[in-house]
DNA sequence: CAGTGGTCTAGACCACCGG
DNA sequence: CGGTGGTCTAGACCACTGT
């Protein structure tokens, strides 16, 4: 059992603590509403000071794997508020969140002068130059989800060609390893509306079925937009998740 | 100005300090992108610890209010991330954070033998009793924003009447006074539908018309199941505000 | 009362960034 | 190189919970 902690780890030590017990809850090796063994004990068994034991548990806490108990203890959060739903997550990674086999087909990639609405989304000065826009049918084991059309602020050099798009797949990936940028927070709306006749041919459904609208703006690590993006869900197939907090 | 630490003020010091660096930014003192005072700098202004220095900030980057680059320094996020949206709130928050009034029409209250799926929301075990069913046309400045069902798995003592739930307006309040259950954490779906005829008439609008379907399992700080809530919002007048950090 | 988590200190070394 | 945030230690006292 490789349930010791290293100190030469790459890893720190609080977050190889971490996943030391999240794998015994995921195990099973503790149960939902059991307590865990308290800081002073975790500081002996493990040998590390008790700020480290703070810090990962703190990590999981915050991950919904365990609640902390004033004067009692620390316990395990039952297996329903575990799931880490409500994360910034891309449409790839939201649909195998999902068991389903993310697919695309692009309808359009190019520049364009961006309308008043998304140059404002984008925080880009009036009189700006084109921006990015790419509009795609996303696509879930095979069918259509919903209708995607994603917008950039991208310099003229720092470009995504649709060949990059189609072989990757996810632009979240193109970002972070072409231009070092990597999406770290959003601000999302959801709304009703209802197709329009193109909505509907394209997503293969009635005009005036209704729809889930989702607007998001994304930022950077250095808290920049780096995206703007419209996903037209159909409110047949798609239900949003969320998990909150106080 | 109280801009020092209070060793005896009844808050933890690195709340007060949050409390503190929170007001300049919100006063416009600390511009967006710009660097606040570094940890060791800050250590020396307010005479308390670098564990502490860190705590508050740790506390302002998790509301978003600022971010941190390894090696540069820490910088002030701009407004736009500073909302608190997408917090575990009632209606009635909901509807005071978006400046309405928030008002409700009690339709029913009383206690009904479980439909399956809500007695397994409430993570009640087969052939359990009854439950509280609470149906309210809610309200935002006087005008029908929704129809909500409200669940509660109380027991036969704990109860809550129609005379408590008008005169106090929130129920959350009198789950927090009266039987001490805290409000922590909700798992949230958000999907579409279209309008009964009933639903039609009592939020006023035309049968078929879209509708926003939310479902909320709310759980204590035991982490245990206090509530199960449908609510279905006028497509035309509610938007869901959400924000995804990662 | 003893045991729990919550706060706090004063110090240390590391990893990263810029000039 | 000096300054930044990131990790870590060994200790202390407080506030809360149970018996």
């Amino acid at each position: 059992m490789p349930e010791i902690i290293d100190p030469n780890d790459f890893l720190p030590r609080y977050h190889q603590l971490a996943n030391i017990l999240r794998e015994q809850i995921s195990n099973g090796k503790l149960e939902a509403h059991q307590p865990i063994p308290s800081e002073r004990q975790l500081e002996m068994i493990y040998s590390v000071s008790r700020t480290t034991i703070r810090q990962a548990i703190d990590l999981l806490v915050r991950q919904g794997f365990l609640y902390r108990e004033h004067g009692r203890g620390t316990y395990v959060s039952p297996q329903k508020l575990q799931k880490g739903i409500s994360e910034l997550t891309s449409f790839t990674e939201d649909m195998k969140q999902r068991g389903l086999v993310p697919g695309q087909k692009i309808l359009e990639i190019g520049y364009i002068q961006p309308p008043e609405k998304v140059r404002q989304h984008l925080e880009l000065p009036e009189g700006s130059g084109q921006v990015l826009r790419i509009e795609r049918i996303r696509l879930g084991d095979g069918v259509p989800m919903g209708l995607q059309t994603s917008f950039y602020g991208l310099t003229g050099e720092q470009t995504i060609t649709q060949e990059e798009l189609e072989e990757v797949g996810s632009i979240y990936r193109i970002l972070q390893e072409k231009f070092h940028l990597i999406p770290t927070e959003a601000d999302e709306t959801l709304e009703v509306t209802l197709a329009t006749p193109r909505e509907a041919s394209l997503l293969q459904i009635e005009p005036g079925s209704p729809l889930l609208l989702s607007e998001r703006t994304t930022y950077s690590q250095y808290r920049r937009v780096i995206e703007f993006v419209k996903i037209l869900y159909r409110g047949d197939r798609y239900r949003y998740l969320a998990k909150l907090t106080r």
